[in-house]
DNA sequence: AACTATTTATAAGA
DNA sequence: TTCTTATAAATAGTT
């Protein structure tokens, strides 16, 4: 528009339509804020470079958001609904299965069998009692390893409490060590020793404090339903 | 910007400023094409007249949704976001609540038993064992009830038959019957379905054992427990 | 919506 | 980038 005429077409030259970027983009915000300021609408801006690059103008006195939110209401269309309205239908899937899920649970707990029918009810029983067989098979392995490493533990250390009688009993015969018997008295707390651990043991076997873990069973308390 | 030099400021006379925004709107969206073509950049404009009607540009081969999501993308904000942050949490709350949900299930199926202790085991043992007492005596009442519905339809069915049959008795001892029994040979065949007809209905009804009227006990006996 | 005098924008060069 | 300036384009006021 001066010097010469134009053809509306892509600049070639890489600077030259740099530059002419950089002018009109001038040029076009320097317009929209009179458009503004003289019909006091509301305008505004963005674009982007050919390389990329974000220029903005917006009208003063508000903000780019607002604008969206505005433009979206006024078309009465929410360029976001789609994504916002699949977030919600998964939302309700989930409390969906989420609410099956309890169901089932509490059904295996013995509430909520007024919906089960015969069939149904022959089923869970059959599937309860055999699950309960496996609960309590596991049960039992857990108890057998227990009591098998309990075991291994107890007869390591009455070895060894028996490699050390040994050794006192040897040590006594031993004229060399009578001296020191009679001067310190150590023997009887030994022995003392030897007596009382085992038992301590035996004791601290047996499952006292039943609740020392919260078991699955708090599961159902413990979940909110989010909603 | 001719016959004169204007003032930029709000133009008071209304028609004045919807025609001014009207002609500078189209110089501005010629100017953003322009902006388009020569230097191939991306070019949205939105803008709203003071009486609040929408009018937009946009380069071509683009979308109003693309801008604002290239525009959130290069500023590295989501302005929407607040919008779905809370949903996404409550997205991922709920997967990880269906996820436990559904590993107490598999616990109480016999499955994942692997993360129990013994105290977890001992508690889920007898929680189920107490579970399926409830669902055993639940499965009895459902048939106790079934017995009782249908031993009801029994007997009243049995009442009705009777019924009949006492009036067909008395018809077979009334005179005026007789009458058509001379004239067209009817009665045989009325009395080989009344001979006929319960017979049939008391092989159906008759739970195999003559004394249908014992309680609730018996019938558990009489009728096959269908599990 | 068209006209046009005048202002404004800007292409090319420095 | 910025300034300059000749010239193209936009547009205010008018019809």
């Amino acid at each position: 528009m001066a010097r010469g005429k134009i053809q509306i077409k892509r600049i070639e030259n890489t600077t030259n339509r740099q530059v002419t970027y950089s002018k009109r983009r001038n040029g076009l915000f320097k317009k929209a804020n009179e458009l503004t300021v003289l019909c006091d609408a509301k305008v505004s801006i963005i674009m982007f470079s050919s390389t990329g690059k974000l220029h903005e103008y917006i009208s003063p006195s508000t903000s780019t958001k607002h604008f969206f939110d505005q433009y979206q209401m006024t078309l009465g269309v929410d360029l976001w609904n789609s994504h916002y309205e699949n977030m919600q239908e998964n939302l309700k899937k989930l409390k969906e299965v989420n609410k099956n899920l309890r169901k089932e649970i509490r059904q295996r707990m013995g509430d909520c069998l007024i919906d089960l029918n015969m069939e149904d009810l022959r089923l869970l029983e059959e599937e309860m009692d055999k699950a309960a067989k496996i609960v309590r098979e596991r049960k039992y392995k857990v108890i057998t390893n227990q009591i098998d490493t309990q075991r291994k533990k107890f007869n390591n250390e009455k070895e060894v409490h028996n490699r050390l009688l040994r050794d006192l009993d040897a040590r006594a015969e031993d004229p060399r060590f009578a001296l020191i018997e009679n001067a310190g008295g150590e023997y009887e707390s030994v022995i003392g020793f030897s007596n009382l651990g085992p038992r301590m043991f035996a004791l601290s076997l047996q499952p006292s404090h039943p609740n020392a873990h919260s078991g699955p069973t708090s599961d159902l308390t413990t979940y909110p339903l989010l909603f």
